[in-house]
DNA sequence: CTTCAGGTTAGACAGAGTCCAAACGTTGGT
DNA sequence: ACCAACGTTTGGACTCTGTCTAACCTGAAG
């Protein structure tokens, strides 16, 4: 299957995706959109600006915010608030939650389909969910 | 009951919690702590700033961050971050979960009691759980 | 061609939080 | 009463993330 997955991530798929969601698919945010989703990591919007920049400096930080913005508000991406200094912006909009380890900044996936949670309480009144996040804060135990 | 509480936080109360906690009851730190403990609310550090500073400027900026990561250390009080642009403190250290209104940045507290989340995976060789915190994302409805 | 709308940009700006060296205030010892 | 020493507080400078603005490109349509 890795076959499969060589190539889904070049440019021009990206492009579609972007057409898909009802963006213009620009060079700027066709890139963009490679440094997440080539990487399928959690990322912060000045990595994601040093990574779009590496080779020769392209992008500006505006544009990037601007970009990432638009992709979460078209829900191509989603943001995991977990650090209080910086968003990560998580190319995986499927149902997920997170492990968040405190002594690195590392940060992976906990797929939703084999979790449940029961107990709570009923949304008040005029209320609509969102979204439930888990968050699993762990520590690299010393010893 | 309300006569039991009405004198809860007293300055002369919250002092020896603060000693109960190993930290030195000083001025500024039991106002700062009177500002927490009294409204029972989730606070932003400049709330918290403001609140101090109401009657008189007695407190500075460093003093507030100082206090609250002491508080922080000494698990007096926790963070909660559900904003991308600030945190919030709570003088909940009771385990529990919160709501977080999108549209009016209201918090609120949900009881940890009566939830159970089924189906986590085991951790990673060589980590322990620091908390697991649920954060129920909602928006108030339209109509 | 020109027009125009959408996209990009640099740089100024705003707000949260940290850092630092100086000043302050208690405490204990003499 | 004085001094030394320690912990605490302070203003202000600083860093960092993210937003805003006004100018500037670019490419499609007339």
């Amino acid at each position: 299957m890795n076959l499969m997955l060589e190539n889904k991530y070049t440019r021009d798929n990206l492009a579609d995706v972007l057409r898909g969601h009802g963006i213009n698919p620009t060079h700027q945010r066709i890139e963009i959109a490679h440094a997440i989703f080539s990487r399928g990591e959690h990322l912060s919007a000045d990595q994601i600006l040093a990574l779009v920049n590496d080779r020769a400096a392209e992008t500006s930080k505006a544009t990037v915010y601007n970009t990432l913005n638009l992709f979460l508000k078209t829900r191509l991406i989603r943001e995991v608030i977990v650090d209080p200094s910086k968003v990560f912006y998580d190319p995986n909009t499927e149902a997920h939650h997170h492990f968040y380890n405190l002594d690195t900044g590392a940060l992976t996936d906990i797929d939703a389909r084999d979790i449940r949670v029961t107990g709570l309480p009923a949304l008040p009144r005029g209320m609509a969910t969102e979204g439930v996040d888990i968050i699993v804060r762990v520590r690299t135990r010393a010893a």
